[in-house]
DNA sequence: AATCATATCGCACAGCCGTGCAATTGCCCG
DNA sequence: CGGGCAATTGCACGGCTGTGCGATATGATT
């Protein structure tokens, strides 16, 4: 349809059948294809001189054992996909970046799923990887509908979800509770009666967990506790969230953030717009603990989630699933810990 | 081999075929294996009646074709190896992001290969491309081997390179030296004469051709230049930069950064650390306009490279290549945007 | 030297799918 | 009511691979 006349008829769509397959490779070794396949199948039966032969041919033409339809028989795949919203902002590109490092180490195809929030997104990706039969599904962020898990289950694809609280999949979490307790614990200690919390009106589970755990505990000790939020939980979001929080005449003392994002946003707002000082007029603390909290700007004290840990306990969980697909639902609890910058010290 | 004993002898290795077959969404159908396959293959035919049945039947076990199966069949896999280091920094995690959207949206599958930059990480993973049968490869970065290149050409793989100039690839470029030219002219013409660049010591091409076509201006127009490399090309690169830069008696008076991510060192080391203004005392130019760039503290006036409009074109080249094989290489070159903010306004 | 055990090899099948081809059905029109 | 045509359908093949099983070749042993 394009320009060319009609093909020539000998190769109607082999056009691109570029790969060489194990035939050939029989065909030049002089030997079966058996051979061909058993050379390449760990621990099968050949004689070193026709593994030698094959190699050689191999190795001339270029070979490369066909995966996919190996795996099309042993009706499994290697591929892994990592489903995430906005991959590439925050603790979301470290924690996608190190999981398709150790999935490569491991032998599987990492594939990277970036979609929308919408659900008609998320089940087309669904789509993709139950087609491309993945073996496994990690998910990084997004609230997937009760008919996503119900899928995979259906389809034996193992999920695990990090960040958030589903019970009936293996799950990987940061000790959010814990540390907001600890994070209106340092803050009153310190003498800070005027706490808030930086969050967002559209919070993943995660957010929302802090949030509320936080303000519980200042509430507890007898705070005063103010809430601050911005449509997401990215830098425009600490600036909103920092807005809403300084406009009045009475302003908080110390700032919870849910996370790094927000408080980099916070931070640059209180400062350049405010006018105040951190920490002697307002202290700070974020979560998560992205490069950017060490910047010589920030210096941000924040709770440390390790995304190299957070993503070799979600590889494992898998693994542990691939193994044993009747095994109840595992829980990994990644407790972050507590580094004090210039932002608040205790 | 691990606890269990002897499998029952029934379905020995068949643990994990959960995937429902067409065969058997025929027979629940009461069709053939062939009508299934017709009903999902767009343009066959399939008498309406037959169709609902087998859409019923699908919907009811829960089928999807297998794609694997599919890809053996057609020689293809719409699998496409994204192959990045460093996935998670700066510019480059907003280009794969861009990229896994865009071959997402046309079909494919994004496989983030995230690789050191040795070379045997790198023709590992050239391996996974290959055993997959991946349909095309784009480089984000690392400089593959020639034998890589000539693998790929090998087994028909398009080859697009982002950032690089590899004359035998399709490739997809931002105009580094118009820019760079841009900077250095615009510096000068703004009363600045000592000219500094803030580059790496193991650079990609992108960051030398930005450092050698600046120095290069700059010296044709009669300015005093000084170069500052830090190890790598980050942010701790630009402190080493500027602690290079401004140790001695003279000092540079505007900077250019080959990326932002120096940019932000070197802002932060020439504020904090040598207490200097920008952009009365230094003024600075960066080059990417990654988000931070317009962050309050940084207000880092930068050249936009829009990863959005990088990774459409990739994608558009790598559709022409699998269109025609044979077409000459692409170039694509995607002009920057002077972005002025604070940091220097000429 | 003959026999036996063993390691290898090739055949054929299974695991998915798309599709050419021939056979069947159904329909329309004379 | 019969014939011709088009639409549909099932069969069988092809595209790759791993592997059980019987058939060899090979070496060792008596």
């Amino acid at each position: 349809m394009r320009d060319g006349p009609v093909s020539d008829g000998k190769t109607p769509k082999k056009e691109r059948m570029r790969f060489v397959s194990a035939e050939q490779v029989a065909q030049l070794a002089g030997v079966s294809r058996s051979a061909v396949s058993r050379t390449f199948t760990p621990g099968a039966s050949v004689a070193p001189a026709t593994r030698e032969k094959v190699l050689r041919a191999a190795q001339e033409l270029g070979y490369h054992v066909n995966d996919l339809a190996r795996g099309v028989l042993a009706n499994q795949s290697r591929l892994v996909g990592i489903v995430a919203t906005k991959p590439e902002i925050g603790f979301r590109a470290h924690l996608a970046a190190a999981l398709a490092k150790f999935l490569i180490q491991r032998g599987s195809i990492p594939i990277l799923i970036n979609t929308g929030q919408t659900e008609d997104e998320l089940l087309a990706a669904q789509k993709m990887l139950i087609g491309h039969r993945a073996e496994a599904i990690i998910i990084l962020s997004g609230s997937p509908p009760a008919s996503f898990f119900e899928l995979a289950q259906r389809n034996g694809q193992p999920l695990v979800v990090i960040g958030r609280s589903e019970p009936d999949a293996d799950r990987v979490r940061a000790g959010n509770s814990e540390a907001s307790r600890k994070a209106a614990t340092v803050f009153f200690e310190a003498g800070r009666r005027r706490l808030a919390v930086a969050g967002s009106n559209t919070g993943t589970p995660s957010i929302i967990e802090r949030e509320s755990a936080f303000l519980s505990t200042a509430e507890g000790l007898g705070a005063e506790v103010f809430i601050g939020r911005g449509a997401d939980s990215d830098y425009e979001s600490g600036i909103a969230a920092g807005r809403a929080l300084f406009s009045n005449s009475v302003r908080p003392d110390a700032v919870y953030c849910a996370n790094d994002q927000i408080a980099f946003g916070l931070m640059d707002y209180v400062r350049q717009e405010v006018k105040l000082r951190i920490p002697e007029d307002v202290a700070i603390i974020g979560f998560d603990d992205v490069p950017e909290a060490s910047w010589l700007s920030y210096q941000l004290t924040t709770f440390r989630q390790d995304p190299l840990v957070m993503a070799m306990r979600a590889v494992e969980l898998m693994e542990r699933r691939l193994g044993n697909p009747d095994l109840p639902p595992g829980y990994e609890r990644v407790i972050p810990e507590f580094v004090i910058r210039q932002s608040f010290r205790p």
